[in-house]
DNA sequence: GCTCACATGTAATCCGTTACATGATTCT
DNA sequence: AGAATCATGTAACGGATTACATGTGAGC
């Protein structure tokens, strides 16, 4: 089987209580999409192996002429999930930012031009920072008091993380401003 | 044209000093690593439409048989790069971290897991905060003394960030030996 | 009546890694 | 002599996004 991330983010998800491909979409927007973003696209495909495989249950829900189906999780798909979450080597960490790709490149810009790029930076990571904490944060609270408070844990961690590479930038936007 | 991301690593690893495909891929395992991974199956294709763009001039240093080449920065490419550092629209992070995917989950497990995980996930954080000041931090401080400074830069904030990130994760982990 | 959110899926395309294939040079 | 490092490339595969295609139900 072997399966991927992806695969538990939907069997994690569905566990939350997201039903349909559409609400797992809409949960991951809401909450897991900083540290694991994920489209339509890969969701219904991904539902359907998992089903194949027994991991998930499908029960058809349509009305009419239009399909509908509720997904839940099987005893496979929940051993399958802890599974997961239980193996003991920790993937690496894998992480794309071109922004701090322009950074590492910021010799070959004039001081102004180096300021600004800071500065955007700087924005860019408060703004990150704030979206988790004005829509993950409400969203993943309200599961708290379903008895979930992992979610809540990360979205904090994450604002954490945001903020903290903010203030650094921070400083050193200020150190740029000092040597104009 | 519109380059992507990988484009421009290139582009300013060349500027950074670094000649052929091998030394760039080099260079990237060795300093931009941590926030743009590279593969060797990457860099060739790209250096050749770089070339073929006219964004860099290859020539040829070939020994016998076995054919080697040295690339360097037209003028068309330094002005490519610093469009693109000075462009003004900041992409978003893009992350994508299986760990706390995992600690977003972690609801699952029995108390005596929940600890093992977050266990794993601050020490895979320190590990790697460590490899950026063991690793890239010394290389990027021999840049520093030819006179590029924001390699260094980018890889303190890199660290720093892991860093903030482990320290939060030791903090969850004591509350939660606490409360066993 | 229209628009928006709900809802499901497929196909094309793009990106990126891994594996394959080859060979020279340098160090032990 | 053998191993490791330097060096260049291609091909197969897999993963993810975007665009396409379709249709319902609720609210204005």
């Amino acid at each position: 089987m072997e399966l991927k991330a992806p695969a538990y983010l939907m069997l994690g998800l569905v566990r939350l209580g997201a039903r349909s491909g559409y609400a797992i979409k809409q949960a991951a927007d809401a909450s897991t999409r900083f540290f694991w973003p994920t489209s339509l696209g890969q969701v219904y495909p991904t539902l359907g192996r998992l089903e194949a495989e027994g991991l998930l249950e499908r029960s058809e829900d349509s009305h009419g002429a239009r399909a509908r189906f509720s997904y839940g999780l099987s005893p496979e798909g929940e051993a399958a999930l802890l599974d997961w979450l239980r193996a003991p080597e920790e993937a690496p960490v894998q992480f794309r930012d071109e922004g701090l790709l322009r950074l590492f490149f910021a010799d070959a810009l004039a001081p102004a031009d180096q300021l600004a790029l800071v500065r955007r930076l700087r924005e860019r990571n408060e703004a990150a920072a704030r979206e988790i904490a004005e829509q993950v944060a409400p969203y993943t609270e309200q599961m708290e008091r379903s008895g979930f408070r992992f979610p809540l844990l990360s979205a904090r961690l994450g604002a954490e993380s945001y903020g903290r590479a903010a203030e650094w930038l921070a400083e050193l936007e200020a150190e740029l401003e000092k040597s104009q």
